[in-house]
DNA sequence: TTGAAAGCGCTAACAG
DNA sequence: CTGTTAGCGCTTTCAA
């Protein structure tokens, strides 16, 4: 009785100790019917003895190489709009019994490859993915081995797969139509990477809606390629050196609002500000923003890779989400110069 | 030619297919030495034309139940507190290899065990748990069983295990010397469950502070159990509406801090606030808090069970982490009444 | 440098 | 109601 043993019971060691068949003792440990009270209890009392807890790895493993376990890759956990489409996610593969495994790729088109690979391997029954990828032919391999994926925020370019995504273009004309009712011409773009999808889609809207108001010179005051918040800042910066600055400006991310809102705080008069996702102090800094529900996204992309691991085969579906302006102090306050 | 394999080849099928034993396909794909190079040319040929994907969950079973992956149990994903912590251990664990598998309790025992039991059985190397319980004996078990168990932010009050904490007592003595060196004495704090240890330490340390300068009747002004951001808006409400208010207000976490600012953005004279725990637009908003590094408490979490993990069998370690107080003009803009 | 055999822990498919 | 057999995909002996 000295040392205590670091292996972990198996379910034979269950059977030895209880006298009964390592079939019967699997099946009182999956609650299946057709086994003696009696029967039940000594196995039950053998396991809790000896510390039995079956092996998931086991168990997948030979129930057809596939686990309860579905991969999420998006560009960094600690990025709120991603935490909240993982929590979405989570909540939404809790009941049917799936685990989260979760990879941040920081946007790294390698790295998320690696990362897939990696998911792939592991046997993950599905894959939802938010890309910083432009060329998904990787992943159209792992689909046809069996794989579903579901592209979360930003649309694969080349394969035709399921998709879950905001309205970019209502969510943008939203915006400038805004501004452009309080007066605002001259309205300057703070945009993320330019091979985003979420970005072009974000811009064109951008042009369309200011081009329709009569501003063909819209694209003097677009910036792209702000990828954290101190090129956010930066590109905010430059905009208002500019010769005639604009008197309103439009993010395209929480990231880059943020970016900016560091900007504008220390201004006496700063240009009027809408933000592309919503986030948590908005309120309390009056900002407004084009409001969606992240969780949402996870959660929807959650049940339509349920449907696909439960075999559904049809045809790819692609979910646009709600966006909505909330309309706050930031836009509403000062009108345009 | 017609129709496509569903199912993803074996290393068997690799080494029918380049017509070599398993064990050496197995020698090449894992980039054993002693194999001809023409011999390992034709398996990875093999190999890629098949689109063979070596199957982790096979691997990991016969490794000896222990799975390359590490699991991360917090209240919410989506609390930048907890995401930043997943950040952090995501990339401490990059390089040595290992996945991290998180879940979200909630802030509930009974789900938090839930979970801790679906790691184990999934057979997690090791698991980083913010527990939410504050009975931790079945955590014991799992530890003496064989499974590393690091517990991040708040200590277990009756197992002696790896931890890595903060300096609670430090920050909440640096925020109250604060307040006081500034004029306050009427100092009001809102806090967390009272059942969690860092509530604990941070009121004890809180009273013994107020204590020390005089102030013997600072329980008056203590408030708990606010769990969420409308609780804590409560709370604070009901504190400013009590006879004599207080004239500044601590809170004990970044959920409370914007609970707290959701009410104080109203007022016109608002009392001072320091918060514990830095968050993204403090400084935009200007408002006093006890910083620290959540990705570091992650990363020192996940080394810690890294060098368990590697059969570190010394005593358990306790790791504080450091926090510091960063003055903004929340409590620094107006005096004392 | 290569191969053959055995087995990790579990459950489906069949008997009894 | 209970037991036997076989095998999931891989790697670790041990031989050749």
């Amino acid at each position: 009785m000295t040392g205590v043993s670091t292996q972990r019971p198996t379910l034979q060691a269950v059977a030895e100790r209880s006298g009964v068949s390592m079939k019967t003792v699997s099946r009182v440990v999956n609650g299946e019917r057709y086994v003696a009270a009696d029967t039940a209890a000594r196995v039950l009392a053998a396991a809790a003895e000896l510390g039995f807890r079956p092996n998931a790895l086991a168990r997948e493993f030979r129930a057809g190489a596939r686990s309860a376990t579905i991969g999420l890759v998006t560009g960094d956990v600690a990025n709120p709009f991603y935490s909240r489409i993982a929590r979405g996610a989570e909540h939404a593969l809790r009941e049917p019994g799936y685990s989260l495994l979760s990879a941040s790729s920081d946007e790294d088109p390698a790295r998320e490859r690696t990362l897939v690979a990696q998911l792939v391997e592991r046997r993950v029954s599905g894959l939802l993915i938010v890309s910083a990828d432009d060329d998904h032919g990787f992943i159209a391999d792992e689909r046809r081995l069996g794989t579903p994926v579901v592209f979360l925020d930003r649309a694969p370019v080349d394969v035709d797969t399921d998709t879950v995504v905001l309205d970019n273009a209502d969510g943008m004309r939203q915006a400038v139509d805004h501004l452009l009712g309080r007066g605002h011409r001259r309205i300057g773009l703070v945009g993320d990477l330019s091979r985003l999808s979420t970005h072009h889609e974000r811009v064109e809207a951008f042009g369309a809606a200011m081009t329709a108001a009569g501003v063909g010179t819209w694209r003097e005051l677009v910036r792209s390629e702000s990828h954290d918040l101190d090129e956010a800042s930066r590109a905010v910066r430059e905009l208002l050196a500019t010769e005639s600055p604009p008197t309103a400006i439009v993010t395209t991310n929480n990231r880059i609002t943020t970016g900016a809102l560091r900007v504008l705080a220390h201004l006496v008069e700063p240009p009027a500000l809408v933000g592309f996702d919503d986030f948590e102090l908005a309120d309390v800094l009056g900002v407004t923003v084009i409001a969606h529900e992240p969780d949402a996204m996870g959660a929807v992309g959650a049940e339509e890779l349920l449907a696909r691991i439960g075999g559904d085969a049809g045809p790819p579906r692609h979910h646009v989400l709600p966006v909505r302006l909330v309309a706050r102090s930031s836009s509403t306050q000062r009108p345009a110069r």
